[in-house]
DNA sequence: ACCTGAACACCGTTCAAGT
DNA sequence: ACCTGAACACCGTTCAAGT
């Protein structure tokens, strides 16, 4: 009994990994936010001293590069080779919108670190090489690549209401008292925002916002291209 | 002459004001980047107590609130009423663009608190009515003008070669490790990020990065706008 | 009205030490 | 190899007090 009890215990809490300390840092994010992602409270979530931490990241930076490895590894890229580059473009665009969107308050951290690790490399450069085949040069393709990777992080993250709140009881508050803020503005002074207080506090179709955002991106890519048709 | 030093001192530090606060903070994270704006610091910079500060505001996120008001009242809107609407639209966007290139550091501060401040509400309001003037729906405007303010925060906080260093040459060095990482991927996994490695570690043009965004923007906003000669 | 001083809870991190 | 314990410098913030 008493081994049975030690072996559940210690098969709880078996060892500590880099994997497992990031996956937990992320789960902590996604919960309570990004200002709530400390090392001390990640450490007593995994029931380990603060210290043990630094035995598998340097400093909290380290742990940065981490989680931001750990959630882009998470996007699934496309087989391709068949369909036209912006077609595939999109798709590749998509995989990397949905798995930013499974952790908005992430995405941040993901931003300058595309070119840091494997699978963030990994997307940058396929995004590249499908530009290249729409016909941009090597500047061209890189600048508009970084653009359309910056815009993937700065729509789940910017996205109205998302920025927030910890908990969905605090978003929806503060979506409420900010849609009141608006509502008391001067009509005169402010006509559109007042029209449009609803859709710019809080986002009741949150896919609709990512899905129209990746539309005009497209829309602003093809609009660049040097298509042959032209 | 111990009188004229007294009162030099005490011309020197006056007394603190809300904006004096707002800029000195601006400036510290210009010069020290956004993670050096610490409550302490910056009361050590103004010659005063930390506990001084907060008089003038509430806790750090009102601080907060105060440096992106500042920076956003910093735009200067365009007088407008002669122009098409895709004209005048960019000319407002190059005014907040610039505003915001000024202080780099800064710019992710503003990215939510736009309908926070008079100044970004008088933006805000502006893009709509220009986007409605081009014909886009209540809805349809609010969301591309939300994309259009969040790219502008997006393009100055997240071009390559910008959220890095502190001071100038920190960045260069950084620019010159980061470039050499790229350098020594196997070049048959990542051919297109080897070919635009300059480009993807630092802008040399850093003003053409950001002119080269906006006309992307620019290039999908228009591809979506209902235009009555097509 | 505006600022100080002392105190509290919390943070990242180092360093020596345990197993 | 992996983790603990004690310690350090720094942080945001409260509260009572000074002028």
């Amino acid at each position: 009994m008493y081994g049975v009890w030690l072996s559940t215990v210690s098969r709880t809490k078996e060892r500590l990994s880099r994997d497992a300390v990031a996956h937990a840092a992320i789960a902590l994010t996604d919960t309570e936010g990004l200002e709530a992602l400390t090392i001390r409270r990640l450490a007593t979530g995994l029931g380990v001293t603060p210290m043990a931490l630094y035995w598998h990241f340097a400093d909290k930076d380290a742990l940065y590069d981490g989680i931001a490895e750990t959630v882009l590894a998470e996007v699934r890229l496309p087989e391709g080779g068949t369909d036209p580059w912006d077609v595939e473009l999109r798709q590749v665009l998509d995989a990397l919108l949905g798995a930013l969107a499974g952790h908005p308050a992430v995405a941040a951290l993901v931003k300058g670190r595309f070119l840091q690790n494997d699978p963030g490399r990994d997307i940058t450069e396929r995004v590249l090489a499908l530009l290249r085949a729409g016909g941009f040069s090597a500047e061209g393709a890189s600048q508009l690549g970084v653009y359309a990777l910056l815009f993937m992080v700065g729509l789940v993250s910017g996205v109205p209401g998302q920025e927030i709140g910890a908990t969905e009881e605090e978003r929806e508050q503060a979506v409420r008292t900010q849609w009141a803020a608006l509502q008391a503005l001067p009509p005169k002074r402010y006509p559109c925002l007042l029209e449009s207080s609803e859709t710019l506090t809080d986002c009741a179709a949150g896919d609709k916002w990512l899905e129209i955002g990746m539309d005009t991106l497209m829309a602003g890519i093809r609009g660049r291209a040097v298509t042959s048709s032209s």
